[in-house]
DNA sequence: TCTGGGGTCCTAGGACCC
DNA sequence: TCTGGGGTCCTAGGACCC
């Protein structure tokens, strides 16, 4: 009963950001289009671009202009993040309909437990009628990757786009997973990728291969090595709780400035309206926070962060406010900056922080002075 | 005519407590 | 007299993902 083998689906969102620009500007349907640029339009980076542009290998974070040399009559769709808001609010209620356990993996990928649904209908069934409503429904392609774990499903996602269902079980691992390239791995990047490769770990076969295990741990620590081993072969986790993935974990808002600055009040003016922002979306959220900070970025894209961590949760502006106001000033130093923004994180609903107060004026103390508090009280 | 913005998770050292 | 070990929290930075 309790090792009984999970049905998790991994769905995809193919360009979602073009997808949505296409509902809305039919005309794009023939065009080679990119989403993405900035308000300055200069300065921008390509955040999705739709297939016809990938055939000419415009890809995601590559710079407009260097899109732009490749092809010149690319057409630059700004980003509309209330557009993609609203279908990502349509796809994720749409699946609640096959089931209850879905996990989002971003604004236009899900988790979703399927083994309930699966008992009445096959998973290949369900992936085909999910996949054709969403396109049907909404204008909406998708990739549906099908296994017995959350790692697995995501791998399978990736195997086939657009449109395209893929199953890995466990006995595939061998045949489906080893041979992939080792960049495909979810979780190498364009940091460790170039250094796997120089040791001779092409595929993903290769990195789990024990020769290979003692110059792997030259990159990266034993607990992530063994984590992506426990990936790989199928054992790593299958559980989806909705419960577990309420509140984010933090809320930032950075800009690039149109021009490097370097007069302090010019650059405050900057982290305050990014401040605003945040504290906003704390508001409406019902949050409060516990730990806020600073980013800047110089002209050498070096980036610094400072923080500060409150006693106690607040949501009181004004005193964000000064210590925000207090980490820039303690640490700006006279150069030129490129990027400001803020950070507020360790967050709370206000709501679960009632409790704490009722039980101890919990919010007066650290959990450490609580714990001795408490104990002094048994006393 | 280079290089966005919003996130998550991990690591590593130091402080502090038991 | 020389020097524990486990645990949590804070901070800064980095890798990665969409």
């Amino acid at each position: 009963m309790k090792n009984s083998v999970k049905i998790i689906f991994h769905i995809d969102l193919n360009a979602f950001f073009c997808s949505c620009a296409m509902i809305k500007e039919p005309y794009l349907k023939d065009k080679v289009f990119v989403v993405g640029g900035s308000s300055t339009m200069r300065r921008g980076v390509v955040s999705t671009s739709n297939y016809n542009a990938r055939k000419l290998g415009i890809h995601s974070a590559m710079s407009i202009n260097d899109a732009l040399h490749i092809y010149p009559k690319l057409v630059i769709v700004p980003t509309d993040f209330k557009l993609y808001k609203k279908y990502s609010n349509h796809f994720f209620d749409y699946l609640k309909k096959y089931s209850d356990l879905i996990l989002p993996g971003s604004i236009d990928e899900a988790y979703v437990d399927m083994t309930e649904s699966s008992k009445t209908k096959h998973p290949l069934d369900l992936a085909k009628e999910i996949q054709n409503g969403l396109y049907e429904t909404y204008g909406l392609p998708c990739s549906i990757g099908i296994a017995p774990t959350l790692f697995l499903a995501k791998m399978a996602s990736e195997l086939k786009k657009p449109m395209g269902i893929t199953v890995i079980r466990k006995k595939e691992i061998v045949q489906k997973l080893f041979p992939l390239p080792i960049k495909d791995m979810f979780g190498i990047g364009k940091k460790t990728y170039p250094k796997l490769i120089e040791l001779g770990i092409l595929t993903i076969g290769d990195f789990i291969k024990e020769e290979y295990k003692k110059k792997i741990l030259t990159l990266m620590s034993e607990a992530s090595y063994l984590s992506y081993l426990e990936h790989i072969l199928g054992r790593s986790s299958d559980e989806i709780n909705p419960d577990k993935y309420g509140i984010p974990k933090s809320i930032s808002n950075e800009t690039t400035l149109n021009y490097p600055m370097d007069e302090f009040d010019a650059i405050f003016e900057i982290i305050k309206e990014q401040l605003d922002e945040s504290y906003r979306r704390l508001i409406k959220e019902e949050l409060v926070c516990k730990t806020v900070g600073i980013r800047l970025k110089d002209t050498e894209f070096n980036m610094m962060s400072r923080s500060f961590t409150f006693n106690e949760y607040t949501d009181d502006f004004d005193k964000i406010y000064d210590q925000i106001l207090e980490l820039f000033e303690k640490n700006y130093d006279q150069k030129p900056v490129r990027l400001a923004g803020v950070s507020l994180s360790q967050l709370l609903l206000k709501k679960d922080l009632k409790i704490d107060i009722n039980l101890f004026n919990y919010q007066e103390f650290t959990k450490r002075e609580a714990k001795m508090y408490k104990k002094e009280i048994v006393k």
